[in-house]
DNA sequence: CACTCATGAAACATATCGTGTTGCATGAGA
DNA sequence: TCTCATGCAACACGATATGTTTCATGAGTG
């Protein structure tokens, strides 16, 4: 548990998601990701909120895909997330009286606000689409005889 | 306490160090910090062992400055402490069996890679002495009868 | 209506890690 | 010999992601 893993955690359960016709259980999507249900809950409450997936109660209950995997890039569900900070890294004090610590704050302020852009410039660039085309370039590129997408769902 | 500080915090020592003649002790530095001088210590510990400081015991010992500051970059510092994590983001798992979070880890990495590569290439751009002209620029702009670097030390 | 299933929410435990702090050993100079 | 300062180890603390349990709510089924 070193780092943060909620953005890939999601990722891995959207495309899951998008090999199932109906809707699935948090129970289901957390046994994909060897973790607990109500971490699934945790991790698909803001998506609900914005419109990305929507959810169930009681019988026949779970979780469905409302939105267009072409449409819905990185960047949105990041944001989704609640957009978590990026950097392990930071200022040791945002507003420093010091002047020499304003210079540092100001040199690696712009060097980190330049990644930040790149990095959410690139995952608005990558659709849920390209994840899941990828993924079943890789299911094909594996074999014909490769395992299912969802090998325990049987 | 919410991040990593340690970058920002070993710049803002090496600057203030810039400032002084001879040698500086952790106690006096940790004061300009705020902090305890172990913190001090252990921040340092690896820019002597790369060569950027040096350090003396017993009487009138401390730290000094042993590097030129035109010579040394963001990212020799960056590398001195030990290369800390960059990002709070990472992989659910490194070596996934699922294909899914294979496409997810790909998508994800070689963004974290390109903003990785960004940032560390800003690092490797700025000089200490970038930083210690941007202090006294900012010195020269606060006025006349702005406080001295060291208001404390007199 | 009673029962079951599944989400929603809150509380608590756990692990990691940067930071702060104390104590003691080592070594250099007065 | 005494004092000063680093070096190092150990421990406490805070923040946060994660895992787990418990209970309430609501939707479908018999």
């Amino acid at each position: 548990m070193r780092r943060d893993s909620r953005l890939s955690g999601v990722l891995h359960v959207l495309l899951h998601m998008a090999e199932f016709d109906g809707s699935v259980t948090s129970e289901r999507l957390a046994a994909l990701m060897n973790t607990n249900p109500v971490v699934v809950r945790r991790l698909m409450g803001g998506l609900r909120d914005l419109g990305l997936v929507a959810s169930e109660k009681g019988h026949g209950g779970g979780w469905t895909l409302v939105c267009d995997l072409d449409r819905v890039t990185l960047y949105d569900v990041y944001v989704a997330l609640g957009s978590p900070g990026i950097f392990a890294m930071g200022h040791r004090s945002e507003e420093p009286a010091c002047l020499v610590e304003k210079a540092v704050n100001g040199a690696l302020g712009s060097a980190f606000e330049d990644a930040e852009r790149l990095l959410l410039a690139r995952f608005s660039d990558v659709t849920l689409g390209h994840l899941s085309a990828d993924f079943h370039a890789r299911m094909a590129a594996s074999g014909p005889c490769a395992q299912e997408a969802h090998p325990d769902v049987a």
